[in-house]
DNA sequence: CGTATTTCTTAATCTTGATTCATTTTTTGA
DNA sequence: TCAAAAAATGAATCAAGATTAAGAAATACG
């Protein structure tokens, strides 16, 4: 649905009908079926995606070839290598859906010149890449100042219908841990 | 130096001279001498600093009251703690100069005010957002990716004449580990 | 359906970095 | 300039979570 992504940017800047118009003109909808990639290594990220329904990750392969996974996306926030779609340079993730999604996409050069023609979407990005970055910083301090068993359990007691629908397994790798010391503490929990 | 802020800023985007001084009329300049706090716990953070010289440290204190540090801030960024910035709730966090630093600072409204008055500014902190986002995502998959050792010898490599101002124990603390294991892995290295 | 694949669990052993406590070195400021 | 405080080092012991290696339980899908 176009709608999900104009609404979403309405809770934070006023936005006219011929804006939404030119939005929905440069952003294209897809659906994607669980599983499928929008980005693999050694490509450029040349999106943004938005997600209007379902779930993506966005993880690397790490030198014990395990994916450690970075972020999660789900309904009304943004996904990308905001890293490698700034520089250009290849990135080194994978983004892929968790569920079967839609996905509302816009390309870098795309934003670029909308960004000239509705100028109150530097607004809306200011703010959202605020909020993403002040959630980043929240996870750097549980990082350092819990342990692997209370981040788990916080996580868990404010995400708990996040945890129910994705496997067990990418939450551990999520929160840096392995599979097996996660079943060790929900072992424990009972 | 007031001039050293809207150098920074007309990296980005364009200022006029009307712009620039909208800008110096609402920013105030604050020599602050080394172990001055600009911002301690309980206190609802106001403020966003831009470092003009110096060197300013963002920590908590964690369960085990040791200092936790969680960023730095050099010549030419910016400080604050977004959170309790944008929420308007008190602050767990004390930010606090590492060196005699000259800072620039800006009051919430009066930066909302100017947004209003020159736009192109919410183009400049949503780049500078932008950045300070990859950079936390970058560190986090850092964290993710490699040993504390590891870590250390990377921010080493990477930024040796910082290592220099700064105390060892205060890299230990934002790299997350303690001042013991630092002089450990200090020592193998010769 | 029923088999194959994916996901989850258990347990033994091993490693990285924490903790504790003592000592040395460096820096600060009266 | 020298005493006090701050910062860095060292070594012994300890703990959280990784690794390895099975096996069990779910889920998917032909």
């Amino acid at each position: 649905m176009l709608n999900n992504l104009t609404n979403h940017i309405k809770k934070f800047v006023e936005l006219h009908g011929i804006d939404v118009e030119l939005i929905n003109s440069v952003v294209t909808v897809k659906q994607v079926k669980k599983k499928t990639f929008l980005l693999e290594p050694d490509h450029i990220c040349r999106d943004l995606y938005f997600v209007s329904k379902g779930c993506l990750r966005l993880y690397f392969i790490n030198k014990k070839l395990n994916e450690q996974i970075t972020q999660f996306a789900i309904e009304n926030w943004w996904m990308s290598d905001h890293g490698s779609l700034e520089s250009g340079k290849p990135s080194s993730y994978f983004i892929q859906a968790v569920e079967n999604s839609e996905v509302i996409s816009i390309s870098k050069p795309k934003l670029e010149e909308l960004f000239e023609k509705v100028p109150s979407l530097e607004r809306y990005f200011r703010i959202v890449q605020q909020r993403a970055f002040i959630a980043s910083q929240k996870r750097i301090e549980y990082i350092y100042s819990m342990s692997d068993e209370e981040r788990y359990r916080h996580f868990n007691s404010l995400f708990p219908d996040f945890i129910q629908r994705i496997p067990q397994y990418m939450l551990a790798s999520y929160l840096g841990f392995t599979p097996q010391f996660m079943s060790k503490i929900r072992a424990k929990k009972v």
